[in-house]
RNA sequence: GCGCCUCUAGCUCAACUGGUCAGAGCAUCGGACUCUUAAUCCGCAGGUUCUGGGUUCGAGUCCCAGGGGGCGUACCA
């Protein structure tokens, strides 16, 4: 309706008569006249009440903030120039019987804004907008992975072995079954069998979970955008992340130069690429990579204050490294390349370094956004790799995998190349929308409950 | 998990080194007002200063314990 009455004449009356609806924001009641705002998902817009037009004035000047009316009147402007429907009739259609939040600071604690996030949509502009970006964010990637031939699937929540991450997963039961069930940590071992199964291109927006630490950067269940595509190799999924990010800031922010937190970050593609051990030897000062001699790795260790334990070995000691001095250094978006076989159980030996796989994890401001590679294809070298996870498991760390024969078998029946990828949608939604924590990207995060006495 | 910070009226915030310090604005309630837009003006009311102990002649203020929240760290995405 705005859109429609641009630029009038202060003072204008347009003859045309519309009804709208939503929330009374703001009152200023004048004797014999009454403004208001009254604000919907699209805007706000004022309302101009004469009593002389304004059916039950008294009980009109006597709404509350936050009080829901449909109005029906002309739209004019003021004598100040601003657009307004002259009410000539309303109706009260839901009243708030709680008060609105102080109508200028809004809402400061931030635990009642994530508690009442349906008061704090109202009231924070920037909390409605962050989520109407990510609900864009989400249906422009389902049109770019559709166009580029990736069918959406569902896969399920609930997994007799949790598997495809490293992570402690949250148990539950299921009474007819009499069995223990855990929410997914990853839907990548489902998605895989489904390209065994023939379908070439998947993807699945995944809403996981993984029963670790809460914090700025972590809510316990939060959302992944995995997909697989057969014939191709991590550099395939490189390029699908560089143009994905890329064409959904140019979509959402106009353009592939953001601000994020006040710093510049340059998204357009083709991103850099550098593989970790060089990555790290910079930071380090020190020629390093997986063929380092362990003492030596440790010692760099203690030299940056990186804790070690016994059962590292040189890929993991060199991990470890990297991210304590390196990760949070790097900026603007980088692919790291080339992980230590060591850490990757689910990765494909590299082409030319059997201590290396071809993974990819995607850096930006600091922080990881996405984790890709070229799968691990043979069932042998999978069953060897589940194993040693699952010595690791059975020493007492309890985020090492477990084997999954299913898994397994359908390995057996041939996964052909293929190459994976998952992208936090949380944190990509955090970097787009510029906020800081991952609580104003999720609509309702985690909270502890609140004590009933109130 | 650990470390640091924080908690005062429905909301946003004051109260110097412990000494009439329990206050203001908005909201609520009563009154005035026909072009306001955080409307304005006058007035009323509103609090177990998170909880429980302690030190002191005296605690919102200092100490201890507990609770909520924030940030950092760890784990990860």
């Amino acid at each position: 309706m705005a859109a429609g009455h641009q630029g009038l004449e202060p003072g204008t009356e347009t003859g045309n008569v519309v009804s709208v609806a939503g929330r009374l924001m703001l009152r200023r009641v004048q004797g014999k006249l009454a403004f208001g705002t009254l604000a919907d998902s699209t805007g706000r817009i004022q309302l101009f009440a004469p009593s002389a037009s304004t059916p039950d004035f008294e009980r009109f000047c006597e709404l509350s903030l936050g009080d829901w009316i449909g109005v029906t009147g002309e739209v004019m402007t003021t004598r100040r120039g601003e657009l307004s429907i002259r009410v000539d009739d309303w109706t009260l259609l839901a009243g708030t019987r709680r008060p609105f939040p102080d109508k200028w600071h809004g809402i400061s604690d931030p635990d009642t804004r994530y508690r009442q996030r349906y008061v704090d949509l109202w009231v924070t502009e920037e909390a409605r907008h962050t989520f109407v970006l990510r609900s864009h964010l989400l249906s422009l990637t389902r049109r770019f992975m559709e166009d580029r031939g990736y069918l959406e699937v569902e896969t399920p929540v609930f997994h007799p072995i949790p598997g495809g991450a490293l992570a402690r997963p949250f148990v539950t039961q299921h009474h007819a079954l009499d069995l223990e069930l855990y929410l997914r940590i990853a839907p990548e071992l489902y998605l895989k069998r489904l390209v065994v199964g023939g379908f070439e291109r998947v993807f699945e927006i995944a809403r996981v979970f993984r029963n670790e630490g809460i914090s700025t950067r972590h809510n316990p269940e939060f959302t992944m955008l995995e997909c697989y595509e057969a014939y191709g190799d991590y550099h395939v999924h490189m390029e699908l992340t560089e143009q994905l990010v890329a064409h959904l800031a140019t979509e959402l922010c106009g353009s592939t130069t953001i601000s994020y937190q006040g710093r510049p970050v340059d998204l357009s593609a083709p991103w850099r690429r550098a593989p970790l051990a060089e990555l790290t030897s910079e930071q380090v000062g020190d020629d390093v990579s997986v063929r380092t001699p362990v003492a030596r790795l440790r010692e760099l260790c203690d030299a940056h204050g990186v804790p070690w334990k016994e059962s590292h070995g040189p890929g993991k000691l060199l991990l470890e490294l990297y991210e304590k001095t390196t990760e949070h250094g790097l900026w603007d978006p980088v692919f790291v390349i080339d992980y230590p076989a060591e850490v990757s159980p689910l990765s494909r030996p590299h082409r030319d370094d059997p201590l290396l796989v071809e993974r990819f994890e995607g850096i930006v401001v600091g922080r990881e956004l996405c984790n890709g590679f070229s799968e691990l294809t043979d069932p042998d070298v999978q069953r060897e790799r589940f194993e040693a996870q699952a010595a690791q498991r059975a020493e007492g760390d309890d985020e090492a995998m477990v084997v999954d024969h299913d898994y397994l078998r359908a390995l057996d029946y041939g996964l052909p190349p293929t190459v994976g990828l998952g992208i936090g949608i949380d944190r990509l939604v955090m970097l787009l929308a510029d906020v800081h924590s991952i609580r104003d990207v999720v609509l309702f995060p985690t909270l502890r409950p609140e004590p009933q006495d109130g």
